[in-house]
DNA sequence: GTGAAAGCGCTAACAT
DNA sequence: ATGTTAGCGCTTTCAC
């Protein structure tokens, strides 16, 4: 048996496929009686009726696909959070999300073939969504869709796009740290030139300033943001007679080999050291002991912002075509568990 | 400028739509001379003609979509692995993959209606991916379409189903212990009545059966499969005088925690303790020190089987309609870092 | 307040 | 070897 059609609706209701379509679609100043949409509707209810989206695609030339361009979607959870965000907002709007992986920094006309191929499936727009935050340079054929960036900058600056507040998370971070009575705080930052390292650098000089607190750029390491290199550097400033009461890791990763490094030298997590890391990521932060208090990305927020605007793109409202000015920035909320208490009276 | 028409390339070609179609479609058994096939190739790529797959699928009732249906897609990574899997294999067939999320254990008709979600949005077939191998019963309407189910088992045997080989996985593992030259090797499992407990224990029996090593149920334990509640099982076991020398745990996150528990007992992995755990949560084993080996499981393997099935079905290739008797079981392979050596001297 | 009919871009049965 | 044409299921203009 073939599902119903609009015709079988008209047929059932005793109207014509006009009156059908119209009820259904709630077409603005259509002039039908009262009975008849009851009558209509309940025609289309009893045979289950859903309209056909292809036929419905070609006719109005809008295919209620919008297309995800996601890089390394295998390789962290991240891309998961923004694949739920995305895909929650956009049943909201009865758009349709379709996935296309791609690699990062693939060279040459990688990118560009995959977004002609998102345009060969006639999405109605795209989402280009990076890793981690950075500035990108878009393919030229993104051009002729609305788009918005999730994660990246444009660095045309043309098209909307959606990036963390690093700054705000960090300024959580520390600030949470020295309102637990922290003053001597390192901080192991990343040592890629990418947004995030620059940025968190800021909240945390910031903070300092704002609670007059020096700086002393002897409690800020860097070196590449993973487990083993945080553990060097945690040992390196944590052997040190005049150590910090208190780490700032520039990712949970880099937080996970402090922890090592303080177990190793007989520090005991927050008692002898607070810790607090970034990214939170679950897997890492809520499996230490005591669990990471750590600031979380918000991936979720950035996929439903991203939906919404592309939403409003579509609806052809004019202000949002200037939004591409400035990236939107959302709020980095700071995940307390239990890596933070007092420091220690001496 | 609106993309071009099949007509256009028509036109530039000189000959029908019909020819057009033909010889794009590479329709078997048209009859088209070389020269006119040239022809209208050339014009397609000078216009950079691309079918316009609504119309298509209108027309032929395929709409090249297919739709996953995934559990808790931001909850691990595995989800990540799956999709990029099934997008791969997808791609290969020219197939789009629609992706929706679903609660996991939702009640009532949650699952029934995202499965009806993604016949409105008329997909040609479903994926179905739990995020745990278990065994589910499907929602009714599923019965409508193709299906493929990946990571679970369909308690009615209907639909075709890949799932991990975890006796395989728990045999390398072990395997790989016994040949490191252990003999007493403690088994830290899950305690939920799913596949994988058993399974696993399982492949750990087997092994010590063929190697002649007699089972003692005194170390096997159980517990949830989190990071603390295996803290606590390493403890006991690693606390009693005739400790065993090696560890197998049902998942990373336990390893984890026996990774704590070895550290406080002044116990070096792998030196006093080898350890393998099973997931390969690379989050995790790839940060502990020393990295943990591990089984990992074929979560992009699977992705890929089901497409390659569902595409099978889809040509009707009955063969294919037998395969759900018995669920298709991928290699779980050992993922060697540095947390096994041979048992220390006494 | 309702309906007839054209047509979106394509495929395929049927002519020629 | 190539062309004509109906029609997939819907929206929308226009007529009544």
């Amino acid at each position: 048996m073939k599902s119903a059609g609009i015709r079988d609706v008209a047929q059932l209701a005793g109207v014509s496929v006009t009156t059908v379509s119209h009820v259904l679609n709630d077409t603005p100043n259509m002039r039908v009686s009262v009975e008849t949409r009851a009558r209509v509707r309940h025609a289309a209810k009893t045979l289950g009726y859903g309209p056909n989206r292809m036929a419905q695609a070609l006719r109005t030339n809008r295919s209620g696909l919008i297309g995800l361009l996601s890089e390394e979607i295998a390789t962290t959870p991240h891309a998961g959070r923004i694949i739920l965000g995305a895909q929650n907002a956009a049943r909201e709007h009865d758009l349709t999300l379709v996935i296309i992986n791609t690699e990062r920094d693939a060279g040459g006309t990688s990118h560009r073939d995959d977004v002609q191929a998102l345009i060969d499936r006639q999405v109605d727009a795209v989402l280009y969504a990076t890793m981690y935050h950075r500035s990108v340079s878009l393919p030229p054929n993104l051009q002729d869709l609305p788009a918005v960036l999730i994660d990246s900058t444009d660095r045309a600056g043309i098209v909307p796009a959606v990036v963390p507040d690093e700054v705000g998370g960090a300024v959580a971070a520390v600030t949470h740290l020295v309102e637990a009575g922290h003053t001597r705080i390192g901080f192991l930052n990343n040592d890629d030139d990418v947004p995030a390292t620059h940025l968190r650098f800021a909240g945390y000089r910031q903070v300092l300033q704002a609670h007059d607190i020096p700086f002393d750029e002897d409690l800020v390491f860097s070196a590449p943001s993973e487990t083993l290199p945080g553990y060097g550097l945690a040992r390196e400033l944590l052997g040190r007679s005049d150590r910090p009461t208190a780490l700032f890791c520039y990712n949970d990763r880099m937080a996970m080999g402090a922890y090592r490094a303080a177990t190793e030298l007989g520090l005991e997590i927050p008692r002898d050291l607070s810790i607090v890391g970034f990214d939170n990521q679950e897997l890492i932060a809520a499996n230490l002991f005591p669990g990471l208090t750590t600031v979380a990305l918000p991936h979720y927020e950035m996929g439903v912002w991203a939906v919404e605007t592309l939403v409003h793109l579509l609806h052809g409202e004019a202000e949002y075509r200037l939004i591409a000015d400035k990236p939107a920035l959302l709020d980095c909320p700071l995940v307390i568990r239990g890596s933070v208490a007092q420091p220690r009276a001496n």
